[in-house]
DNA sequence: CTATAAATATGACATTTATCATATGAAAAT
DNA sequence: ATTTTCATATGATAAATGTCATATTTATAG
């Protein structure tokens, strides 16, 4: 009875969790989210602080419940160049697990983060057990790949005024805005540039651009975005 | 007997083709051997011809069994953009097989080729029925992933000289070299140029730079490196 | 074999972007 | 409150790269 109590109770706990939701988990049934809310560890990470760094074997994946946070590689140079950032409801350090590799990338909180960490076990107990898991998990690194592909063609074939728009509008559409308008993820200059792969300045530069042209507004250090319709015409074209 | 005599043969075709020895394929058992050999279907690409086309569905993968390919994207401005060379061994479609979407690339032969088909329903099938087949395959993909990752990464950080030395070196490793010491693959300047992800005209003036520097002997079209170490010194530094 | 087209090569120049210097404003530390 | 540090901002300049023009060589078609 208290074990039955406890297992419901865990249960519920991963079952209602929006990674749960929206990740590869969505296929678990019941005895297996049971399973996964027994083994499963829950962290906070604050802002700035990292959740793995390259390098670093991690043994199992991470569930982002709550916050935002990069994905980036050290250049030779010292910049900190982002791959991807990722919101509530995705999985990470997948890739790694599945390869068998130490992280290729760090993972670093943007906005304070709450996380919980699957051993590795459990999901390669699941992605044995439950096909339709193993597509998801599949499907999501599928999806990734092409996100890659496509970010590696945008990289050599647009300028870095087209990234900047592009990025943007990406971040807009991807995290929202704040009741202010203001875009909701807040990356320093610094990181948007590493995002985009330019030097600081020159974001900065294209920022004041972007706002003298009335595309964008700098609120403080924030971004308001005032003109989308400019901003995806200039992100297509020359 | 009629039909064991003809299993047998079929099984020993793919049983022993490279493709089986280098790819997910592996995993599979002797009966799961027999079945891809029996609806498999192979064939013959000239050099310059299509496999397929991005945004075609293909419904299936292709098995590399000979020549080498290229995986790319048209861009907006006309120029195409190199992802991946495959050679023999390899498997290609995979990604948009698993997420259900037409191809993202174009896969076209730049040497004479020999592929053969797997239709999509036989590699469900031992996806869902094969642990170590769908284990093979994610890690493939992940592999991929990695890949473009560092890749992307490269394209910010590097510049174009250090990205033609770090090319050149790559397609030496890979595919390695004909008998008078020129690369085995032959690109055109222009392929070239798409794969570092720049003009055609600074990719040849670099060859031209690199031929003078004496780092390689361009003979007529064919580029032999001549010294590895001074490349890789520049790949790396500046 | 010649004519035509395509690939390679190189110069001149324009544009983009990075780098260095320095200023200003905002946040953190003492 | 003041100093120190860090992020943002902007100008001046250099370096890298793209674009256009135009040979030259090589491949292809007739």
């Amino acid at each position: 009875m208290v074990n039955f109590a406890a297992n419901t109770f865990a249960m519920n706990k991963c079952d209602q969790c929006i990674v749960r939701q929206l990740s590869s988990l969505k296929a678990l049934n019941k005895e297996e989210v049971i399973k996964l809310a027994n083994s499963k560890t829950t962290h906070k990470i604050k802002k700035g602080e990292a959740i793995f760094e390259e390098g670093e074997v991690t043994n199992g994946v991470f569930c982002v419940k709550d916050g935002i946070g990069k994905l980036s590689k050290l250049s030779s140079n010292g910049k900190d160049q982002i791959i991807k950032l990722v919101k509530s409801g995705e999985l990470l350090g997948q890739r790694s697990m599945i390869s068998n590799e130490p992280a290729n990338l760090s993972a670093k909180a943007i906005a304070d983060m709450e996380v919980c960490f699957i051993p590795k076990s459990e999901i390669i107990n699941f992605f044995n057990n439950n096909n339709q898991f193993s597509l998801n998990l599949m499907q999501s690194v599928c999806e990734d790949l092409k996100e890659s592909e496509n970010d590696k063609i945008a990289l050599v074939q647009k300028t870095v005024k087209q990234r900047l728009a592009e990025t943007l509008l990406h971040l807009h559409e991807e995290f929202g805005e704040n009741t202010d308008k203001t875009l909701k993820v807040q990356l320093t200059r610094e990181e948007l540039a590493g995002m985009i792969g330019t030097a600081t300045e020159s974001c900065i530069r294209l920022l004041s651009d972007f706002n003298k042209l009335e595309l964008i507004e700098l609120v403080g250090k924030k971004i308001v975005l005032k003109n989308v319709k400019a901003l995806k015409k200039m992100a297509e074209q020359l």
